[in-house]
DNA sequence: AACTATTTATAAGA
DNA sequence: TTCTTATAAATAGTT
């Protein structure tokens, strides 16, 4: 009922489902009390979203009483199938579900650490190749400084010898115009990333993540 | 939704209640399966027909554990609002914790989910640096590449114009040196450290967010 | 939080 | 009950 199909299956855009939560839970909670009115039912709907926010609809006689009509009326069935079990039986079961639960728990631990550890391991390339990078930046702005440097001695060792100004200025624009300008240009830029990894860095070096506190 | 309106009343007919149920309770149902598979949420509906008929939906996780939750869940509230007359609430009982227990995991999720968000844009943010870093280079390289060429061309002219041999070749030779050999000498400098580097960095030496070690 | 194009649910009829 | 169909309602995507 919109404007498009929909899919059978967790929504995993997380505001989509958050919205999607919110419009089908008021719809929901509107057909239960439809049918409780329209049809003289008893309904008691327990909703818990999926951030643990819990949701309820019951007839007026109360949530607490359709529960309790509904306890009495499977307690025979839980009385059939509690004396059929054998209690040993039982028992194992309960042991075994918790050694599964444990189970399911280590692999869990182990999938989100491995998922971890790649996540740093990306990271930690990518800062690798950032000093890298910046280390040969930092030669060849000294090359650059250095090559400027050369062929300013140059042009005064050329007007000097020349002792004529009339050819040694060309010389010495064109080669200013091909070395200085782009070096400023490139130390502006340069100057802005450091400040973005300094602030990455605190963030590194930090004791506690800020971010863990706000829940 | 059908072919008239509907008053929201007891149906008086019985037939048709009973028709108008059966649609209904159906629709609920799977109503209520929907928003518990897109939204990722537990959900027990419990309807007795005005029969008494039983017609139940819970989420795969049971009704049991559901009921089990929702009791938790309200059993705090409760305990919250009638711990003023009763002093001796402080013990916390198995219900207690189990809602506690859903509130901690709720958190954890959220801890999570925000964790990898944050590795993720520092990720992102590292690539971005990284892309920038090369275009600075590769415009550096032009550079000195430009310069070089520069300086050739000059000391061609130089050469040409005094069409004397002695003091041309000092000239070349200084420019060489100072733009072409240093650079092939950072390039093995860069690989060296980069081994040294990375060595340091899988140790976490440092650059890295030491809370994130312990993943 | 509204809007609206669509899909979905369902009331009535067979 | 079940199927069909006209129509009311719900709602997905959008603003």
């Amino acid at each position: 009922m919109g404007r498009g199909r929909v899919q059978l299956k967790r929504i995993e855009n997380k505001i989509k489902r958050q919205v999607t939560f919110s419009k089908r839970r008021s719809g929901l909670m509107k057909k239960a009390h439809e049918i409780s009115v329209l049809c003289d039912a008893d309904v008691a709907l327990i909703v818990f979203s999926n951030k643990g926010k819990l949701c309820e609809y019951s007839t007026d006689s109360s949530m607490d009483k359709i529960l309790e009509r509904y306890e009495s009326y499977t307690y025979a069935e839980r009385a059939i199938f509690s004396s059929e079990a054998d209690p040993q039986l039982d028992t194992l079961n309960n042991k075994e579900l918790q050694h599964l639960e444990q189970q399911l728990e280590s692999s869990l631990k182990n999938i989100r650490s491995r998922k971890t550890d790649l996540m740093l391991n990306s990271i930690s390339e990518l800062q690798n190749k950032e000093k890298m990078l910046k280390e040969q930046k930092k030669n060849m702005e000294e090359i650059i400084a250095k090559a400027k440097a050369k062929a300013l001695a140059q042009n005064a060792a050329w007007e000097q010898q020349n002792r004529a100004p009339y050819n040694s200025s060309p010389h010495h624009v064109m080669i200013s115009d091909s070395i200085a300008t782009p070096t400023s240009r490139n130390c502006q830029t340069r100057y802005n990333a450091e400040e973005t990894t300094q602030a990455e860095l605190r963030l590194g070096k930090g004791l506690l993540p800020s971010w863990m506190l706000s829940g």
